[in-house]
DNA sequence: ATCCAGCGGC
DNA sequence: GCCGCGGGAT
C-alpha cells in the first residue's frame, strides 16, 4: 500500500522521465573524472564546468598523482571555467591527499567501504560538503544516497511536498522514506531535477505554462 | 553573514 | 552590463 507522496513521487518522476528522456550520468569517462566534476560543479552550472574538465582531459591530468605534482596555480588556471578556481584547485589537492594517503590512490579500495562510513570520511575532507560527497558515492560509487540540491528544495518546496526552509538531512530523509531505494532511479531522478529546475522550474519567472509537472504542483494556483 | 570570482542568458 | 548559478568554508 504506497502513501501518497510516494504516489506523487513517481508520477512526477515519471512524467520527467517521459518529458526529458534518460539523462544518463554521470557524463565522464572514469570515477576519478566524476569526482572531480563533482567539485568543480559547486555552485556552479554544468557548463561552466566542461571546459575545465577538457583542459584537464588534454593535459592528461585525470589521475590523482598528477594531480598531486602540478603546481597549484597552474591546476588553478586550468580549471578556471569552473568558477571559484583557486580553491577548487586547493579541493582537488586536497582530495588527491587524502585518496593516495588513505587508498594508495585505488577507489575501488575507496568504495570498498560501507556507505555510512565513507560518507562521514568523505564529509571530513576539507572541500567536500554534502551533496559533493553524495554525489561521489551515488555516482561513481553507485551507493543508494539521493543527492539533493537547490533545485531539489526548490522543487518540492514549489510541488508543496515539502517546506522552504527544509535542511540537506531532512530533504534526504523525505525522498529516501518514500522511495524504494535504487541507484538506478535515484541517480535519473536527481538528473531529471536538475534539468526541471534549470529549464522549466528556474527561481525567477519559472516556464509554469508548458512544466511537465504542473499537473503534479501547487505553485502558482490561486493567482 | 560573507568570501570565492567565470560564464551564458536576458 | 547585469544577474544568478548543480556549495562549501570561515
Amino acid at each position: 500500500m504506497l502513501s501518497n507522496n510516494e504516489k506523487l513521487l513517481m508520477q512526477i518522476y515519471n512524467s520527467l522521465l517521459g518529458h526529458f528522456g534518460p539523462q544518463e550520468w554521470w557524463p565522464a569517462e572514469s570515477k576519478l573524472e566524476i569526482i572531480i566534476g563533482a567539485i568543480l560543479t559547486q555552485a556552479v552550472a554544468w557548463r561552466n564546468v566542461e571546459k575545465a574538465i577538457n583542459n584537464l582531459k588534454n593535459k592528461n591530468l585525470i589521475d590523482a598523482h598528477k594531480l598531486l605534482d602540478i603546481e597549484e596555480e597552474e591546476l588553478a588556471l586550468l580549471i578556471k571555467p569552473a568558477l571559484y578556481n583557486y580553491q577548487k584547485a586547493k579541493k582537488i589537492k586536497v582530495f588527491m591527499n587524502y585518496l593516495i594517503d588513505n587508498y594508495d590512490g585505488n577507489l575501488d579500495l575507496m568504495f570498498n567501504n560501507s556507505l555510512h562510513k565513507l560518507r562521514n570520511e568523505l564529509l571530513s575532507i576539507w572541500g567536500i560538503g554534502e551533496e559533493t560527497a553524495d554525489s561521489i558515492l551515488l555516482y561513481a560509487g553507485n551507493y543508494p544516497i539521493f543527492v539533493v540540491d537547490a533545485y531539489t528544495k526548490r522543487i518540492f518546496y514549489r510541488v508543496s511536498l515539502t517546506s522552504e526552509k527544509i535542511s540537506y538531512k531532512e530533504m534526504q530523509q523525505f525522498l529516501q522514506q518514500n522511495l524504494q531505494p535504487s541507484v538506478e532511479v535515484y541517480n535519473e531522478y536527481h538528473a531529471l531535477i536538475v534539468s526541471l529546475g534549470a529549464v522549466y522550474c528556474k527561481k525567477k519567472n519559472p516556464l509554469c505554462n508548458s512544466c511537465p509537472i504542473i499537473k503534479n504542483c501547487k505553485f502558482q494556483k490561486g493567482k
